[in-house]
DNA sequence: TAAGATTTGTTCGTATGTATC
DNA sequence: GGATACATACGAACAAATCTT
């Protein structure tokens, strides 16, 4: 039991939220199994509808169970979803002020890393996915609203990459990192000259990267993210953003 | 606001959760600031006690707001803790069966990386500290008892140079990594020669590497950390570990 | 210490909504 | 449509915790 020896009060509802999740583990329970209901409970705990149902809403809020109405209704088991543990964590994050050089530190050692060991692995559906968004922007954004767009897309590239990988952690780690820069506002100077060379070298450095995966280049790949990690790096410290202070929904 | 456009029937309770994070994320709240009590909120949302405090149970298994009883009590804003934070990401994993090959391919990355950044910048507490850990069991240990105590010695020895680093993100994806390896349930079978030069090169490096924190060498203690990494890996699957399949409790 | 005020915590009864058969 | 089984929501009352005087 990872179970705290808690003096604390708690609530009860907290309480029969707890032996809840217990009773779950005790019965190695899965995905769509169903938990008693409503007023099985209240018999079960000795306590009231309300308790109950405030018990629910908190394994709820964690993603640990859904509820539906109706005859074979009722609460049970729901994995965590990849989206709303990525909201949990956001709303910890969201009192932190990260900067864009804390996940870059993270990213320039970790998006290497991947790429190296999923080199010759990618199924041919997931490389034509990567091709298409590389070659999706042929052209340097002319406007802010395009220029937010091929950000976007890039994220989603790095996103699908960390999709394919079958260290779940490493792919939880870099989606949620592609997910807060997402999340960013701009506010950036319209520069007269945004650098045309060093977008043509991010751009060609998708592509590349796209081809050394397919033909099982690992140690290529993982030279071409680093590049392209220390470019996008400069490009985005060269831009004034801001990491926007508010909670993620699910 | 990073709110999706969601169309799905959220009940009342989710619903009134909701408007409280905008309404907190728009006045900027922060740690301490109290929110409205229920019957101000019964008001203002036009729904009942009940409905209310689902709405609250929701937030505060988020680890969102904190409440009190009696006079000058009600909820407030509370920042999410670290803990809170790792137990419910660590909900998401429980379903995932992560693998130690998983975990070091991360930590072999990540903790070089972070004590080539902390060389030179660790207060003198805290260097005292890791050497009291890194010198704390000069003996191998004799019986399963003790090998875990080392084990859970080592795994604090990482976590608290994870503290240190001014990179939240990096110390938080650490300290996580760590926990669930704290979390492990060792099923061992007992060898007769647990191979004390390599428990023996493995105490040398952590001791060598606080003193290459201390006078400030960052190429040496990425060095260090990068075999002690690969050491550590090699340890541990030698041995037969299984990830306990349970929900972290806050 | 004690009493009173304030605010959340819990219960019960009842009524409504919703999905299945 | 109607009956059934279940969650959803409301309101009133009382209990418990905690602060102030």
């Amino acid at each position: 039991m990872t179970d705290a020896p808690r003096a604390q009060k708690r609530s009860r509802p907290v309480q029969v939220a707890d032996q809840i999740k217990r009773w779950v583990v005790e019965r190695d329970l899965r995905k769509g199994d169903k938990l008693p209901n409503e007023a099985a409970m209240i018999a079960q705990f000795g306590v009231s509808k309300g308790t109950v149902r405030e018990a629910m809403r908190i394994l709820e809020a964690q993603g640990l169970i859904v509820t539906k109405t109706g005859p074979g209704g009722g609460s049970s088991v729901g994995e965590v979803s990849k989206d709303r543990a990525m909201s949990l964590l956001g709303n910890y994050f969201y009192f932190k002020d990260l900067s864009l050089s804390d996940i870059y530190q993270i990213r320039k050692v970790l998006e290497p890393e991947l790429v190296a060991t999923l080199a010759g692995k990618l199924d041919d559906e997931t490389l034509d996915e990567l091709r298409e968004m590389a070659h999706r922007h042929p052209e340097p954004a002319r406007t802010p609203e395009e220029e937010k767009q091929q950000h976007i897309t890039s994220l989603a590239f790095h996103a699908r990459i960390a999709d394919a990988a079958d260290n779940e952690l490493l792919d939880f780690v870099i989606s949620f990192m592609a997910r807060i820069l997402a999340d960013l506002t701009v506010y950036r100077r319209l520069y007269a000259a945004p650098n045309r060379a060093l977008w043509e070298r991010g751009r060609r450095h998708q592509i590349d990267l796209v081809e050394a995966l397919a033909r099982g280049d690992g140690q290529s790949a993982r030279d071409i993210m680093r590049s392209h990690m220390q470019e996008a790096e400069t490009m985005m410290n060269a831009q004034e953003m801001k990491i926007t202070r508010e909670f993620m929904a699910e």
